[in-house]
DNA sequence: TTGTAAGCGTTATCAC
DNA sequence: GTGATAACGCTTACAA
């Protein structure tokens, strides 16, 4: 009955007799309304989904908390998915492919992506956002940092507190995926605009920007010769991983090794010593990556936009700055 | 059409002419199967919600991790919400009263519970399974942990390695929740079959147990006379924030205090030193809480049960087992 | 202002 | 084995 779905919306004229009388018959027969067959007709379920490799790791625990907070402020919900490194489930969740994809757009966080992947985002309709990357080819809308500005900062500020021998860890195994390559070039394009040299084996790998990664980096790190006096970490999580390998060897930061990361979770500023790191404004992100994935659901033939998220340096112990 | 339902399901009998004469149709229209009809046909979204205070404190974010794993093993995907300390946002999910919830069951952790917040659960159907509380009543599916024992265990380890004054950080200012009011019970049993007296200035309040919030009650422990040895922290993320609170003030952990939490976070696995803690095996939660709410949602009648989580002292640094 | 009926895209029932 | 047809529970033209 119309009238009925109009009380229930708490929308137009109702006459005040009428709307007692809906209300009491809801009381009576304890009626709620069901959220599916509403959304099968109005094609809207108000749900973003915000999908990342691994929700455990801080960078992205605090940008679900923002993405949510921020979706929940235009009256969306937030479903995570997690694809751990699997790049089947990317797969999946990118053609559409999934049979319980009950959401009006995704915001996919990849920590690793190949573009191929991108490819096969083509036949599915749904809205997208990449977060975190900086490869706008104009297919897809972008919330992006500036990787390469981000690590070539970070270094600089390494070598202008005079480190001489700055050591990076967290190139990808594997050469495919934008952000270590985009951070890998900022630590060289730093090193090389102060003229100094980029050693090969100063660049060490790291498959899960984990803090287990970071220590087993660094430890190696530390076994050369002449051993680095500086690391540039491209998590923050790597680098608390570093400080700890770095104590382990019975050293010091900053004394003998400096360590610097990217991220600024919160864990850092309670790291012992502090984690100087380059800071992302993750509710920046969040907020503009639900603000244009609305956009794109109430207009899906809106052009690509690419959004940058700022970032600055954000001093503290690990980099000698007391 | 019924023959396409099952081509598309996978299903029974199809002749292999027919099977592949809709397969190319379906190629040929780029068709997708709809989610949401088939929600509303069958009943079932696939989806579970798993609703915590804050996505971004460690243990929560850990414990999602894992609820999404063990989800994903049996099919289903989760969504998460947050509540942050908003309480009307949990009566919502409570009562069913939310316009989307698009979901077969809710995974309900609340770092606080009022048990009149329960009450309202009554009305609605959704199935539903409380986290990480032990107050059974038989209303509701448990998957708990003892809080009281582990709380006990905690300051049982800190007696029997010689501390004297142990004070604890993380009662609750509003006494009205389960969690603290439990592991403050289990610290005052510890002390006292100790033969330790029960000091009210050392119990300190933390309204979040956040890192912040562990910060700041600690300053305020160690102006205390005579100042405690030691500070039993009722999560690991509170104790983060002690030890930075203990460096500050000049002192050593565990040399001046030994320090430990509850949670087992791998965050305190790489602090500095490493914190000593009582391990939640969060697998086993995740793991249990998904078996149970997919008989629940299978069976809404079967009765209530409670699955009591192992809990385990791991000891580290900070409460000087070097 | 209120009632009627169509339709969202599936799956399930039931003949054939 | 396969093809109509109803039904899931809502919203929304449209008619009254």
């Amino acid at each position: 009955m119309r009238t009925v779905s109009n009380v229930v919306s708490g929308y137009t004229h109702v006459s005040e007799r009428m709307r007692a009388k809906v209300q009491a018959a809801i009381e009576e027969l304890d009626y709620r309304p069901n959220p599916v067959a509403r959304t099968l007709r109005t094609g809207r379920t108000g749900m973003l989904a915000l999908v990342v490799p691994e929700i455990d790791v801080p960078y992205f625990s605090e940008l679900a908390r923002d993405v949510i907070e921020a979706a929940a402020e235009v009256g969306y919900r937030v479903m995570i998915d997690q694809t751990g490194h699997d790049h089947e489930r990317e797969r999946q969740l990118l053609t559409g492919e999934d049979r319980t994809m009950l959401f009006d757009g995704l915001l996919f966080s990849p920590l690793v992506t190949k573009s191929e992947l991108l490819d096969m985002h083509g036949a599915s309709r749904m809205p997208l956002i990449l977060l975190g990357e900086h490869d706008f080819d104009g297919r897809y809308d972008h919330v992006a940092i500036d990787n390469v500005a981000a690590a070539r900062d970070a270094v600089n500020h390494l070598i202008t507190t005079g480190r001489t021998r700055i050591a990076a860890i967290g190139s990808q195994p594997l050469e495919e995926y934008a952000t270590p390559l985009q951070r890998s070039a900022g630590y060289e394009a730093a090193l090389t605009d102060a003229g100094m040299a980029v050693r090969p084996d100063y660049v060490t790998t790291a498959a899960h920007y984990s803090r287990t990664d970071g220590y087993a980096a660094a430890r190696a790190l530390l076994e050369l010769d002449p051993r680095p006096d500086a690391i540039f970490c491209f998590s923050d999580l790597l680098a608390i991983g570093a400080m700890r390998a770095v104590f382990d060897a019975g050293l010091s930061v900053p004394e003998n090794v400096a360590v610097i990361g990217i991220d600024d979770v919160e864990e850092g500023r309670f790291a012992r010593p502090s984690l100087s790191t380059i800071s992302l404004d993750t509710p920046f992100i969040a907020r503009e990556s639900v603000r244009r994935i609305i956009e794109r659901i109430e207009d899906p033939e809106s052009p690509s936009t690419e959004i940058v998220a700022p970032h600055k340096l954000v001093v503290r112990e690990s980099t000698g700055g007391r």
